[in-house]
DNA sequence: CATTGTTATGCAATTATGTGCATACTATAA
DNA sequence: TTATAGTATGCACATAATTGCATAACAATG
């Protein structure tokens, strides 16, 4: 369970809130790791049992009470053992180049469409990834933490890059195969 | 729950048994859609139950019996129907990715271990990519159905190819850290 | 002759994830 | 003033996935 992990990686930064931990999960480390709000606030719950973190209530004007999480020494622990344990391929599961395996069964005019969604998809996420790097990296004096997450948005970047490219290649492949 | 469609896209090949698809989702479909045997035969029997296969047990000798599913039109109306809905994007979740998010708290010669570990896996799945298009695609005359494997195919080896380089960088970033 | 490997199927229990809903307060715009 | 959007937390239910186990026939290797 990587998530309760990731979690306690985010907290390193900074304490956060559940409702921080969401918009996280929904930006910078989300493009690594996803999870939804409902997720986060459940693994938090049991981080919590498992003193892996502390929190605390904060008062705040004009807007609902939040829960401030903060990591504590057990939960760096864990993160260092986690560390040293090899990991998992990344399970992969797309249904659109599962899709093309059964091209004879499927209607190519849709498929097409969702190819250019999904290419679509990809600018997105590579322009977050162009941003973020602008915003808080290029021309600044990196700690050890900044440079791991230059290093991940670097191969962000490089990978989204390519799959826009051979998703547009397909693109054109599929339009050859309908003639 | 597109395993099921996953599967039905298998069974428009041939008819095969469950131990036939598990080895399937272990090689050729399950470099884009991965699926244990367990979920394989819970998958069946659901299948089996709403009509879209149907299911003939084989005698053998010198071996257990196989129980053969075969699509039905039903199953190949349900394929139709499903090419036709947008697709999710596929999740990401890599434990790798997110450790780089925490250079500071994670110990550095286990993650560039990890890595190297990573660079190999990704080399043999490239490997396999190379050996299935040499195999049964490069020089063939292809059918529609052959067509979309090979884009899949194709898509698959410049991933791999890009991965393997952008991960063998973040080695060389990794390493420029330690010092 | 015992062990390991391959073919072949599946259950049970646990863990993980997703979907929908519920609550509550505030700011801003139509 | 009604609707919409944002902040903030969380439960309940449903579905999906993982892990470990169980069975059973045979083949090959030491």
């Amino acid at each position: 369970m990587a998530l309760a992990e990731a979690i306690l990686v985010c907290l390193t930064d900074r304490p956060m809130s559940g409702y921080d931990l969401a918009k996280t999960f929904d930006a910078s480390i989300g493009l690594f790791w996803r999870a939804s709000h409902q997720q986060v606030y459940r693994e938090l719950a049991r981080l919590r049992e498992r003193n892996l973190v502390e929190s605390t209530e904060v008062e705040q004007r004009g807007k609902p009470n939040r829960i401030v999480h903060t990591i504590t020494e057990a939960g760096e622990h864990t993160i260092l053992q986690w560390s040293l344990k090899p990991c998992k391929m990344p399970s992969i599961k797309d249904e659109l180049l599962v899709k093309f395996y059964a091209l004879e069964t499927v209607d190519i005019p849709a498929l097409s469409e969702q190819l250019g969604v999904r290419i679509d998809q990809h600018r997105g996420k590579l322009n977050v990834y162009h941003r973020i790097k602008e915003r808080f990296y290029d021309g600044h004096n990196l700690s050890t933490s900044q440079h791991g997450k230059l290093i991940a948005l670097t191969m962000g970047i490089s990978n989204e890059t390519e799959v826009i490219q051979s998703l547009e290649n397909a693109l054109v492949m599929l339009q050859d195969t309908q003639d």
